[in-house]
DNA sequence: TATGTATTTAACCGAATAGTTATTTAACTT
DNA sequence: AAGTTAAATAACTATTCGGTTAAATACATA
């Protein structure tokens, strides 16, 4: 493992656990404290406390102070920074899509040249050729 | 933690390691050989042969056989899943892009109507309401 | 059939995780 | 000063992780 495993590492590491993602979901929808957080869980404080330190080491979420309270707060950077990192990879599942999408286009050609065809039996328009580019890497 | 734990812990997990990512990143130019994918990396075979067995407990690749070798294969569909989660938080960080977005706008409005006025002192245009509409939520 | 090649499995080890309970710190309330 | 509330720390335990070396498996080839 590299030096002090680097931030990427530990953002996907934090975000490996159900228990923290549920965290930050609520983290969401606004800032607060740990107890609130806490509540949700069949858990000791002291395990939550434990998941908040991996988030803020994580960068994921940072801590201010309110009285005895510390209310937890989302950091999107981080988050942000995963999303960069998958972006690298989103052409491997888009371009499944596209080519879905290529194949519903020719799909729906070929019916509408179907029905043009049972339409008006003597007159056919160029038939669109079917498959024309190379058609792997779908599976599944 | 979960039953068996979720696919989604998995797959952020895998992601966790510096080197599954390289291995990744290198899958993600083409299927290939398990020593091929070994070879960048100052450690034993059956290290990576575990890390290879993560990636794919995890959904994020694949293996084949063509003789002895099995080659192994990205699966877009978990990471997919990864960006499908973060996309809930997208707008986190989206949100201070338009809000930039929003202020780099004013600033500009501000200078046109500085140069405007310094140009014809005379006759001011009806000055534009900044900030009109609620700029968040849109994405890709 | 024997040998080489590609890869996995087995057995082991130290460090890190995720949880526990008990104790401590910090700030507010009386 | 004493008590309450919010949270962190300490100390402990069981499990998982990431790596090792040595042995086993699966296939190809001479």
């Amino acid at each position: 493992m590299q030096p002090a495993t680097d931030r990427l590492s530990a953002t996907f590491s934090a975000l490996a656990d159900p228990t923290r993602r549920a965290i930050l979901a609520r983290l969401a929808l606004g800032e607060t404290s740990v107890s609130e957080l806490a509540r949700p869980f069949e858990m000791s404080m002291p395990a939550v406390s434990k998941h908040l330190k991996v988030l803020e080491h994580a960068g994921l979420i940072s801590r201010s102070r309110d009285a005895q309270m510390r209310p937890c707060k989302i950091e999107a950077q981080a988050l942000k920074q995963a999303d960069d990192w998958l972006e690298e990879y989103r052409r491997l599942w888009e371009q499944r899509l596209d080519r879905l999408e290529d194949y519903l286009k020719a799909v729906q050609i070929q019916a509408k040249a179907d029905q043009a065809k049972a339409a008006e039996t003597d007159a056919p328009k160029l038939s669109e050729p079917k498959a024309k580019e190379k058609s792997r890497g779908r599976k599944k």
